[in-house]
DNA sequence: ATGCTTGCAAATGTTTTGCACGAGC
DNA sequence: GCTCGTGCAAAACATTTGCAAGCAT
């Protein structure tokens, strides 16, 4: 299949599958975990012809709106990280290697009350650590 | 006690108690939870004579490196929010009023298993609801 | 023709930095 | 007198936006 069937994901969500978006939707759905859009920019620099941080951000932007990408805020970036992971889980913020991990959610519980209290929406969660030896 | 010992509470960190720095502190330990830098500037603006954006960026600064505010990043403000409850506690962003609310850090467990794998230096948890009624 | 997509540059918003002046020890 | 604090403006940085040109249908 074409990229994997990108073009067909993008279609599903309403995304025109364009070249470009094509490319990038590819690229970071399928290689990265988690990356910034000056990631995503330095890569197509390099490996798309002509591509404008314009349309990198707003393709990101996309396919964040679309859920194929789950952007995060963390202290230690002061840029939105993008996860290509959006199946439910959190992060750990390994300060020895600067490393963003995914733990499982099973590993973090809310007390019942919490939920009959609101509805939730988002649950974010970076915990900052060293990964023991 | 001068400035509800404000003075005292920068000497012991090591942060010289200059009269702009105290009547920030004064202030954002006092008064207020939530803030951003902006909140200050616009307070400092109308409360104290001469008081310029870097110094009270500076200040907030110092008081965060000092364990006297503590900074959170969120998706949904731009900036850094300050928290003057540097107690253990997570936060809600109530997607109805737009307030951050604090929360027990009790109403959030998290397995062992992740305290045996990490040495956690710092849990940041941002969930985002809706008050039930 | 029409409407989305793109590139570029400029604008935006937040925070930091450089520099010169001033106050306090 | 030296150091540190301050104000101001400029820089830095990430991201968004406006606009004109291009492409596809």
């Amino acid at each position: 299949m074409t990229a994997c069937g990108i073009t067909a994901r993008l279609t599903e969500k309403g995304i025109r599958p364009t070249a470009h978006r094509v490319n990038i939707a590819k690229h970071v759905l399928a290689t990265h975990c988690h990356f910034t859009a000056e990631d995503v920019c330095a890569w197509a620099q390099e490996n798309l012809k002509k591509v404008s941080r314009a349309t990198v951000y707003n393709t990101l932007n996309e396919l964040s709106n679309a859920g194929l990408l789950r952007p995060l805020q963390t202290a230690e970036s002061a840029s939105v990280i993008f996860d290509s992971n959006t199946a439910d889980h959190f992060h750990v913020y390994d300060s020895g290697t600067g490393q963003l991990l995914d733990i499982e959610p099973s590993l973090i519980h809310l007390e019942r009350s919490l939920r009959d209290q609101y509805d939730i929406e988002k649950i974010e969660i970076i915990i900052r650590g060293r990964k023991k030896s």
